[in-house]
DNA sequence: ATCCAGGATCTCC
DNA sequence: GGAGATCATGGA
């Protein structure tokens, strides 16, 4: 029988972990197992219930994992305020919270991300945490750490399917390994500061840089825009016209600030699952 | 089968 | 400093 860990509303257990974010869950009948690092657990939910199957030590974890502590609602009022294609992109998928992963997971998993389709980002992090990290219990393996995949060099990870990202990799891991790459180090610098230490590393853009900052290190301000966000942002505010990427950051910097990173998951999410400007 | 994907890099102007 | 080709791979 399943743990009832959160209640509450302005969360969906399914929205949070198909908004593709995340990469490391599998569904089974209504029921999400979610691996995040080293940790693997299971959750139902039932109306504003979330019911949790597995370790009861991580259950602190798994509170800040989902972000339960936010006012939603209130972000949600507020980023809707006079803007009717935010407003409907919410009510989409009104439930998505940003999830608080791990640095060197999304490091790796958003440099496997580009030019890619998620369905095979899903297949090649699988297999890499298969081949080097540690099993966590019942056929789940933990994501590696950078010493692990050390293990791992260009031609394997060809082999694993990474294509032309493999050596984009192998710095990466190589960079990871030293402290000025250390989270904790990192999370010392501002923003920007930050983005261009984590765009030092080969096959790192502003894009990538963006993903790893507002999903593991909680810079809430970014906005990493994609093809879909492209999309998305001409279509809604720019009458279908194509802009640049200036004039994309500097209109999501107007409207939506300091909570431009949620704007975008919304916006993501209900342009790519409507194929808006497609 | 051909297209394309939560881009980044390299080249060339 | 901006536009264009190129990069591996396999799901759709």
């Amino acid at each position: 029988m399943g743990k009832e860990i959160w209640n509450g509303s302005d969360f969906s257990l399914a929205q949070t972990v198909e908004c593709g974010q995340c990469f490391r869950f599998h569904k089974k009948d209504g029921r999400y197992t979610v691996i995040a690092g080293h940790r693997v657990g299971a959750f139902v939910q039932e109306d504003d219930s979330i019911l949790f199957y597995g370790e009861e030590g991580d259950i602190p974890f798994w509170r800040n994992y989902f972000d339960w502590e936010r006012d939603y609602g209130g972000l949600k009022k507020q980023l809707s305020a006079g803007d009717a294609v935010m407003a409907e992109a919410i009510s989409y998928a009104p439930g998505i919270h940003l999830l608080r992963q791990e640095f060197f997971e999304m490091l790796i998993s958003f440099i496997i991300s580009q030019n890619n389709h998620i369905p095979r980002i899903q297949g090649i992090i699988a297999r890499i945490c298969e081949r080097y990290g540690r099993e966590i219990g019942e056929g789940y393996f933990a994501f590696p750490t950078p010493e692990e995949l050390a293990l791992a060099d260009e031609e394997a990870l060809r082999r694993l399917g990474c294509g032309f990202r493999a050596r984009y990799i192998v710095d990466a891991v190589e960079k990871a390994k030293t402290k000025a790459f250390s989270p904790e180090i990192l999370q010392t610098l501002p923003t920007e500061a930050l983005r261009q230490r984590l765009m030092e590393i080969c096959g790192v853009g502003q894009k990538v840089a963006d993903c790893v900052m507002l999903f593991s290190l909680g810079r809430y301000e970014v906005f990493p825009a994609d093809v879909w966000i492209r999309r998305v942002m001409s279509e809604a505010y720019f009458a279908g016209n194509p802009l640049s990427a200036r004039e994309l950051q500097q209109a999501a910097a107007e409207r939506f600030g300091a909570k431009a990173g949620f704007a975008q998951q919304y916006l993501f999410h209900y342009g790519r699952g409507k194929k808006i400007g497609k």
